[in-house]
DNA sequence: TCAAAAGTGTTCGGCTTACACCCATGA
DNA sequence: TCATGGGTGTAAGCCGAACACTTTTGA
């Protein structure tokens, strides 16, 4: 099928080109929901269908970075933990031309919001996780993947300050998880885990406007 | 740096294209060692390094289909297991043009050896984990990312029969997690563990030639 | 018959799970 | 003052780690 064999091109590389895109699901949690990020085309193939963000890899730039100018420019946001997910290949996956797309997830604090849609893409919206539209492309199985990658860093590594305010209480925290992981926690179990992780500092201040007045932590260094 | 701003190619993906390149290692388990498959370059850049065996992505092929066409090639295998490990993008990691790599691991049983180099490759050789020589590209940070990969899914899962011969003793499995984790397991408990996955199958025969007579397992389905 | 490897069970400690009451605060 | 949510400890079960002797076989 392709016209050089994959030994030759192994060293010389003289096939082909390609065009490869990042795409980056960012999801962030508000109103004691996980949300995600999604972005709706203006322009065909898929125009007016929901999207996951993304774009084309910069000339200049490597993947990280090329993502990092896709959410600066949805978002304002220019520093945040991206973690690579998986890479998608299918021939047809975008019926225009070949695309090869890595896919990326971010998880972005609620205080900085995406700002106006511009370019080719008529609108912007945070959706729930529970309630989403059909995706253009194969975006649902990138989502998928995505969630179920950042589902198992949770568990492996426990803590998502990334997605809450700078100070929170522990109950936010758990909250956050319950969200993420869909299921619900043991409260005492919950606290002790964290806690004994030693990564989160007391800051000795109750969070105001709460019942039961809540202790604020935040995370350490 | 690039000419297009992200947000504009996420939608039209007009902007430069790329070669894309599959990388694999291929780990084996031979002489109580586990050891992975090098080729050595024939041509410039790197010309006389070791390297990991890999290609150009072909024009209709997968990112996966594109190493199966690699490794069919080295070493007449057609059917293996892939995993995805990592994407390479740094702008100068290839010294000539501009590569993004995938990079992979599969894991071969020793019936199925290599053969004979070709095209630009002037050797191929299985090393020894523990012996292995520098490397050419970037290729030392995507062994070393395959291995610590490897390691966690068979921490995860258990169970490399991939690694073996259709039908193996216990002390031969052990012997390959020995190998791979890089740590020595307790007899007892590893038995226990295995067999309570209830994934093999006791074939009721025994190994002739090794003292204690131990008995042959083999996967189940 | 002897040396080498296979095969087997039990105990202990730590971690996870389940579970209920009192306290602080805002309304 | 009351309703809501915050904060806390203990007991039981489960899993992983440590550990030694007997059986089988090849030499």
């Amino acid at each position: 099928m392709s016209k050089v064999g994959p030994l030759d091109t192994a060293v010389s590389l003289d096939s082909y080109e390609c065009t490869i895109a990042v795409e980056c699901c960012v999801f962030g949690f508000q109103e004691n929901e996980l949300k995600i990020l999604l972005v709706k085309r203006g322009i065909e193939p898929f125009k007016d269908n929901w999207v996951i963000p993304g774009g084309a890899m910069g000339e200049g730039k490597t993947l990280t970075q090329s993502v990092l100018a896709v959410l600066e420019n949805l978002t304002g946001i220019k520093q945040l933990n991206l973690e690579q997910v998986a890479c998608y290949s299918d021939v047809e996956r975008h019926p225009v031309k070949r695309v090869v797309s890595i896919s990326f997830y971010a998880l972005v604090k609620p205080e900085n919001y995406p700002v106006i849609p511009k370019n080719y893409i008529s609108d912007i919206k945070w959706f729930s996780i529970n309630d989403l539209p059909q995706l253009g492309f194969d975006h649902d199985q990138l989502l998928e993947d995505a969630l179920k990658k950042l589902r198992s860093n949770l568990r492996d590594h426990f803590v998502f300050g990334e997605l809450l305010p700078d100070r929170f209480t522990l109950t936010e925290l758990q909250d956050l998880y319950e969200k993420i992981l869909d299921e619900e926690l043991d409260r005492r179990n919950f606290r002790k885990k964290i806690l004994q992780m030693d990564l989160l500092i007391d800051t000795n201040e109750k969070k105001a406007g709460v019942k039961g007045g809540p202790t604020l932590f935040e995370m350490k260094k």
